[in-house]
DNA sequence: ACAATTATGAAATAAAATTTCATTTTTTCT
DNA sequence: AGAAAAAATGAAATTTTATTTCATAATTGT
């Protein structure tokens, strides 16, 4: 994708006269994004058609999305990536990594994400009779979320953390049901098996979870949140904080749905809020 | 810098053309990159020198340079911006600005962030005999995020989403005791009286809110984290995934500053969890 | 050494951007 | 309200920039 490591890489695939153009640009790039082509040929002491066929073969379409191109691998100045905490760090340290980690996951989650079974999961939310969430450990945070959110909606929604309970309320479930089960890792072995029950009882089992764990298997949806692994030992979990997002997506999803009328209603809610809250006072 | 922000900045200096050129530019930037002056001229209907003055006028050398301008600041930047769903947004607008908007929340929650503030915290938290979480509604969730996280490193302690369970807690807490109490409002009655209450009683009172609230003038120790303001009717909240961004720091800060044999300790909690999982095939 | 392939640049062409200038629209002043 | 001034706008001309074409030169393999 960068534009810079591109040339480096193809380096020994130029010519010579071609060469002299990459090495010109690599020196000064931020000279050249200034620069017409002809300038850019006679500080290369080579033509002007090397230059172009020089960003042709980087698939530029020609000297000026070349330019763009490299504009913007020169704007790209820190992209959120997954930074480890080390044992040295300072606060400033670790706080910069792990919320840089986190919209790294944010991103990547999001790239993995398909609108369609998003639209297809809010289709089967907007009609269910009842609504369950089921998660463990730091998944049932989510669940809890979730029933928070949906509840504001005036649906039957209920959200369990606990083993039994979830197993009784799957056993229970019926046609029209809705079970989201949330798990990150998608192998806990109960609430696979949960999520098994739920769906032998008839109930549509969304599965919140990384793509191709035995629980995607069980589900008759599954939305595959797919986040870094968390190998750090410091800071696992961002994968619940991505889940959380993908919440907000299917809560706000069953909003538009739902229409304007039922968005009165919602406003409403906020509303009764107010009362239990100290005044502004600017 | 960032070109998108100056043409927002600027929409009322500009003619009532050049404000045509900017909204075709704003509402689909990346399109623009790739387009000529002729293009955008057409699809914002107007001339092609219009075009040329709007771009000389946000300090640009002309079109070209715009682009160059352009494309940088979608490449780098403030990437995530706040983007308010739309009513007739499809499944895939609302889920991409709910993932973007996220991300802008914690970029602008970092920034507000005082790590200083941060390492007091930590501190605190590291020499407490107890600690308890205390939030309502969508800060529960924190809360119960917290308790989750901090219960792996042994210590005591506990998370309440109940008013009357929070007031207990409180009222009982001692010298010694940390009491970390979230909100994003802070302006929700109970919780301002509960922090005061347990303030009265000699804890540490640390308040996870927005500057300047009823709730941080209770607090011992403010984290601020700043977001902005929830007005979109559709998708509030996304102060909690700051919130919990914030938990991952403070239970980093944790960890790292309990040294080595304490994460011995952690690895042990995180294996015995591996028995109630199915085994990875890969 | 020589045919085949590939690389290169001069010149021509095409495309894109900018300037000039006349016309239209808006604002300001009476 | 109406005239003068100022500002905004676009058509056309011009200039700049990029691309293509094609002839020549360099390189490679036999």
């Amino acid at each position: 994708m960068n534009i810079l490591e591109k040339i480096t890489n193809e380096l020994d695939m130029l010519s010579k006269s071609e060469r002299k153009v990459a090495e010109v640009i690599l020196a000064s790039p931020s000279t050249v994004i200034h620069s017409s082509i002809a300038a850019l040929a006679k500080q290369a002491n080579i033509s002007e058609p090397t230059v172009n066929r020089f960003c042709r073969r980087l698939d530029t379409k020609g000297y000026p999305d070349f330019k763009l191109h490299l504009a913007q691998s020169l704007a790209n100045g820190t992209p959120y990536v997954n930074r480890h905490v080390d044992e040295n760090d300072s606060a400033d340290e670790y706080t910069a990594k792990i919320f840089e980690s986190t919209m790294a996951s944010l991103e990547l989650a999001r790239k993995s994400l398909d609108t369609s079974v998003i639209n297809r999961s809010v289709d089967v939310l907007t009609q269910a009779n009842k609504i369950s969430f089921f998660g463990l450990g730091a998944s049932a945070i989510v669940a809890h979320d979730a029933q928070n959110k949906f509840f504001r909606f005036n649906v039957p929604v209920v959200y369990f953390d606990d083993i039994l309970m979830q197993r009784m309320s799957a056993i229970n479930s019926q046609q029209g049901d809705v079970v989201i089960v949330i798990s990150h890792t998608g192998r806990t072995k109960s609430l696979v098996e949960v999520a098994a029950l739920a769906k032998e009882n008839d109930a549509t089992v969304i599965g919140i979870t990384t793509t191709g764990t035995p629980l995607a298997k069980e589900c008759s949806i599954v939305l595959s949140v797919d986040v870094s692994e968390d190998t750090d030992l410091y800071m696992p979990m961002s994968s619940r904080i991505a889940q959380l997002a993908l919440i907000d997506v299917l809560a706000t999803g069953f909003t538009l749905r739902r229409g304007s009328k039922f968005r009165d209603n919602l406003k409403k809610v906020k509303d009764s809020l107010r009362s239990s809250r100290f005044e502004r006072k600017d």
